[in-house]
DNA sequence: AATTTTGCCTAACGCTGTTACAAAAAGTAA
DNA sequence: TTACTTTTTGTAACAGCGTTAGGCAAAATT
């Protein structure tokens, strides 16, 4: 019988609008109006209909968090699909990061910056794990082929994500705008991103020795390699 | 007449108790429970008289705020005053800061995490430019005296702090807890932090060339460096 | 047509920040 | 001491929040 489809389809209808409706509200007015009423208020439906669709307010924001990684690991994997050697994986991932931040600052907002996201979070998003994997990978094939991982990839991991955070979640929020000298840092944010990853791949590259596999832009003295 | 006095000193009281009840009430019970109502509660008094010391709840978090910055900032200087040379320096205030940020977390989760400070926010507090400041002539002092600088010292600034917030942020949080091997990294959030401060302290000694100063503790294969 | 099930809304509970206004206390002056 | 003024404090309300219990009406089933 298709009435049971029937409602079933439009009980997703009605779930899809909550969370349009809220993204889209989110998006315009800021985290500060997201309120199980006013989302209420714009699907023209009561406020109970929204709670049988979520148990309550964090699980719709546990969907937009799922949301937010799933898009965030889809770009990591993409920009480094685009290049061959290691260095410019990580290079590639860098940039796509930041700007996955600043494309999308309430996801980012919503994933790192508020909700204090707990260790029970984490486990419920499974998409974090392909983050780490991309990521790891990339380091991983910086040392060359039989020779033996003279660091931690996991640390490295670490390392690399938490330098992006920092950078990004300093920036989202213009709080890096402290310039004492007050001027000629137009994209200044953009540069130091260039200049942490440089540290962090030469830091990579250090530990390997001089043997390993590098490219042309391993050492600019002036850094001033593209996106 | 000391009536007056008396009753300004009453007023600082209240002020004061005011504070004090608040942050204990963070300390012990977390953010989620910084209420108006609550601490009016506390210190037994009814909640328009919290108005008559604060404008509203935000400038309660403001004064934190700067509390927390000045904590920082003090600790920063202390830090750096220990130390002879500027690598030593550098390395000295990020574990400050690392240790500030996880010995006063309700302090670093309001200062960074929370609240989304704005423009306006950072420059009601004076005591960050005191921590711009103090990190930034570390990191000059790195370069020879008569060389020219090699670098943007805000840009490093900026790295600086860009990768120890990021560090900080993903571990206070717990968030980093996402190591598919499963074990063996005991302490690895402090060797991340060494790490990255190797990157940092390499990134700049590269770029002022070979023959810049360095002290014993600037190779170490083995990042076994005190803290 | 009678009955069960489903979907939905009204209304409430307890909490939040904030404020208008009245009562009480304290200071001042006669 | 008494009368007046000023300052300090509390009561109670407004508007908003997340969440949930209970009932009404429409839809589906028998």
């Amino acid at each position: 019988m298709g009435i049971n489809d029937r409602k079933l389809r439009q009980k997703e209808e009605v779930r899809a609008s909550i969370l349009d409706t809220a993204w889209e509200m989110v998006v315009t007015e800021g985290w500060q109006s997201f309120s199980i009423r006013k989302i209420a208020d714009a699907i023209e439906y009561s406020v109970p209909v929204i709670y049988s669709h979520f148990e309550n307010k964090d699980a719709i924001l546990l969907e937009f968090n799922r949301k937010g990684f799933q898009i965030l690991a889809d770009s990591l994997a993409k920009a480094k699909a685009g290049k061959a050697l290691p260095a410019d994986q990580i290079r590639a991932m860098a940039r796509a990061y930041w700007d996955f931040a600043f494309q999308n600052k309430e996801y980012y907002q919503l994933m790192f910056g508020l909700g204090i996201p707990t260790c029970e979070t984490v486990s419920k998003i499974p998409a974090m794990a392909a983050f780490n994997e991309v990521i790891t990978t990339s380091i991983v094939a910086m040392v060359p082929a039989g020779q033996q991982l003279p660091f931690d990839p996991f640390l490295k991991y670490q390392s690399f994500w938490s330098m992006l955070h920092g950078l990004v979640s300093i920036n989202i929020s213009k709080l890096g705008k402290t310039d004492p000298t007050g001027s000629e840092h137009a994209n200044l944010p953009l540069k130091v991103l260039e200049d942490v990853m440089c540290s962090f791949i030469r830091g990579i590259e250090g530990a390997i020795g001089p043997s390993g596999k590098t490219d042309q832009s391993s050492e600019p003295s002036q850094p001033t390699h593209p996106a």
